[in-house]
DNA sequence: ACCGACATGTAAGCTGTTACATGATTCC
DNA sequence: GGAATCATGTAACAGCTTACATGTCGGT
C-alpha cells in the first residue's frame, strides 16, 4: 500500500481537497494507483483518525462544500519515517511476456504482428511520458534539490521506456527464420 | 488476469498437475504471479468447466494420488486466440520514486542512505536474474524459434534492471549540493 | 519420531477497481 | 435544457495473498 504515505507526502507540499489529491494521484504516472475516490476518500479518514491530518470544512458561495486536509506534526513524523523505511525493487507486470512465451504457436506474420503491436504501444507510452516530462507540470519545487528528484522521477519512466524499446528491437530482429515450408 | 491462459500455454507444454504449475508459476519471475495454490486450483476448475483442458486422476504406489491436466483441442483455440490479442505496455510499479518523490525533507546523509539501499536492491535483483539467465532453467525448446523467444524473455529482466541501475547513478551523481549550513 | 517434498484444496483478508448516487455551479 | 467541472462519498466485485487443513511417502 502505502498510498496514505503518498497522500501525507502530498499534503506536506500544501493542504489539499480529497478532490485535488484524487486528480493528482490519477494525473502523476509514476504513481501505482489509479486515484478512485474510493481509495482516497478512506485513506483521508483513516489519516484523520490516526491524527496524522487535521481537517477543515469550507464552506464555498460559489460551488459545494469541500474539506481541506492539512498534514498535522504528528502526520510529518510518520512520513519522515516511512521515507527512510527500506526500499523495494520496482516490480514490473509485463503481460506481453506472458504472451510471447507461447508465441511459438503463431505463424512468423501473426508472431510478428503481436510484437509490431507491443513495439507500438511501448512507443506511444514513451511519447506520452516524454511528452509529460517536457512541459514540467505542476510539481513541487521548493528546493534545487527537490526539483531535481522530480525531473529524475520523471525521467525514470522515459528511460524504463528506451530500454524495453531498445529490447524489443533485439527481439524483432533476432527472431529465427522460419523452417521454410519444405 | 490471464493466468488461466498462462496456465494453458503450460499445458499446451506438457501435461502438468496443479502442483508442478505452482512450482513453475511461482518460479518463472517474468510472470507477475506468486504461485499460490488457491489461485492455481481454481483456475484448473474453470478451465475444466470451460473444456479447455481434460483432467486424469492418477493413483500412484509410491505417493499420493495426483491430477494430470491436459489441453484439449478447444483450449488450444482459446489459447491462439489470447496470443493474437493486442498487447499491453509493461505495468511498472516502482513505490520507490513515491518515497523519493519527498525525498527533500530527508537531509542529504539520509537521502543518499535511502538511494543506496534502492541501488542495492535492485543491484540483487540484477544478479539474480543474470544468474537465473546463465543457467536456463527447464523452458519448452521445441523449435530454435521457442528457444529464442525464451531466452529474450529472460533478458528482458536483465535488461530493465540494468537501465534501472544507469538511472539510479545519474540520480545519485546529480544530486544538487545542499545549502551548507548558515 | 520427525522433517521435507509431494499433492490437493479452503478460509479469511487486503488492495484495488468500476460503477453508481448525490448535489451544486457554470458555460453553451 | 444539457453537459462539464467541482466535491464527497458508497456498493459490489475482481484479483491476489497468506495461512491453514489434510494426508502420503521417503529419508535421518
Amino acid at each position: 500500500m502505502s498510498l496514505p504515505h503518498t497522500i501525507l507526502g502530498m499534503l506536506d507540499w500544501k493542504p489539499f481537497t480529497g478532490y485535488d489529491l484524487k486528480k493528482r494521484i490519477s494525473r502523476a504516472e509514476f504513481l501505482p494507483w489509479s486515484g478512485n475516490s474510493n481509495q482516497i476518500y478512506k485513506s483521508l479518514l483513516e489519516l484523520a483518525r490516526a491524527g496524522y491530518v487535521s481537517c477543515e470544512v469550507t464552506h464555498q458561495d460559489d460551488g459545494p462544500t469541500k474539506k481541506i486536509y492539512t498534514i498535522t506534526d504528528s502526520g510529518r513524523g510518520e512520513l519522515k519515517c516511512w521515507l527512510r523505511a527500506k526500499p523495494e525493487a520496482p516490480e514490473i507486470r509485463n503481460l506481453f511476456l506472458a504472451q510471447l512465451s507461447w508465441g511459438d504457436l503463431l505463424d512468423p506474420a501473426e508472431l510478428d504482428t503481436l510484437i509490431l503491436a507491443y513495439e507500438e504501444e511501448v512507443q506511444g507510452q514513451l511519447l506520452m511520458a516524454q511528452e509529460e516530462m517536457r512541459r514540467g507540470t505542476d510539481t513541487p519545487r521548493r528546493t534545487a534539490r527537490e526539483a531535481f528528484l522530480w525531473e529524475m522521477i520523471a525521467g525514470n519512466r522515459v528511460n524504463a521506456l528506451e530500454a524495453e524499446l531498445l529490447w524489443v528491437y533485439r527481439l524483432r530482429n533476432g527472431i529465427p527464420a522460419a523452417r521454410t515450408a519444405s
